[in-house]
DNA sequence: AACAAAAATTTCCTATTGGAAACTTTTGTG
DNA sequence: CACAAAAGTTTCCAATAGGAAATTTTTGTT
């Protein structure tokens, strides 16, 4: 959409760094290792699966070794895990072990010439899911300058009152209460509301 | 949630896997490039951050090195990229420049004792949120064998009715219409509908 | 507890990575 | 378009990863 929740807030921070390279622990074999234990798979199995030798995952396991990129590729492929998954932060969410309710208008407001942003959850940071309850006040195309490509996915449900939604490579199509899409937010999107009062939507943006 | 629509169906494809690993190709040199050159950085500079050899960088760059976890470590803290990121998938999401819309009631059914699921962008898979459309059947807690943890994250809104949500380490609230909630999927967690008629709510699962 | 079988680790060797310096290519300035 | 400086690549060697087989440890059975 011209105007994209994610566009207007700063939820999340971005990470710090220094400028030496102190690199941290992650402890790449045992994670490894858990994976393959879960499996209840012996290195022999493992090693069948993913072409490296048994002595090789052993000592990856053991930290004794530093894999190379490409033994890592035969690892995820073999172990059916996917490289971000195995290397994705034990820096873990700090969702975790948490909830967070948000009544009913209590979102945290973010208003935008087209749209009427309320956040939802504005509580925890570093989400994996973006929730907003968004107004549509745009009856035009026209009032949006552009459209605006970012990364992620998003999910989006008619609340209440019609819409129709652009999209890039898309006929425009109208959708009623109770309707819902998902589509790649690498595609320009924009909504104008086809209602007397202004729609609302759900909004949901992958982070 | 005892039953949590991700526990019932087997949305995503799992990655088929061959016993002999072909590794894709992943043009991990590529983008280390394009992320240096974003930077506005040469190799030399690129250098005393990561505190790689200006050859290896370039190596690694023209893929002619498959570089070792330590590097590649190195590497994503001296040009503050993370690793997840710089791994993520090239074979990118399925849903890359795709739209899928579902009209009410038309998403892909899914029925359990407690819950009525109902996926919604039933049509492309390897997605980052999940969403479903849930009438809440359950009047009582008890008709819950155990509730359930796993992976991810959770955002839910109540779309008709109330319920009574519960979570693991939290009293139970009462939820009503317009009232949404995020929290942890790996805290034990369950619905159970206290209006008059089935309650219905939205789900979002985080992949 | 003693033994055999299975699993994991270590050894030893080859293949590949990583770094210093030489070399080549590109950029930009008169 | 010649030349110098900067950027990038290649070479050569030392350090480390990866694989086959030997060794050790663990597991399970009597």
């Amino acid at each position: 959409m011209a105007e994209d929740p994610s566009q207007f807030f700063s939820v999340e921070e971005t990470e710090t760094l220094g400028t030496e390279s102190t690199v941290e622990p992650l402890q790449l074999g045992k994670r490894v290792k858990d994976i393959r234990l879960s499996h209840n798979l012996t290195l022999e199995e493992a090693s069948k699966r993913t072409g490296l030798a048994r002595s090789t995952l052993s000592k990856i396991e053991n930290e004794q070794i530093s894999p190379t990129f490409t033994a890592v590729q035969k690892l995820a492929k073999g172990l059916n895990i996917d490289i971000p998954q195995l290397f994705s932060s034990p820096k873990e969410s700090r969702t975790a072990g948490r909830r967070d309710i948000t009544r009913k208008n209590e979102g945290k407001p973010h208003p935008t010439p087209t749209y009427e942003h309320e956040m939802l959850a504005a509580q925890l940071s570093n989400k994996k899911i973006l929730p907003y309850k968004t107004t549509v006040r745009a009856r035009n195309f026209s009032e949006y300058p552009s459209w605006v490509r970012h990364d992620g996915e998003e999910f989006m449900l008619v609340l209440k009152g019609s819409v129709i939604l652009h999209t890039e490579f898309y006929e425009p199509v109208e959708m009623f209460e109770g309707d819902s899409t998902y589509y790649d937010g690498g595609m320009g999107h924009a909504l104008v509301s086809t209602s007397e009062e202004d729609a609302e939507v759900l909004w949901v943006t992958s982070s």
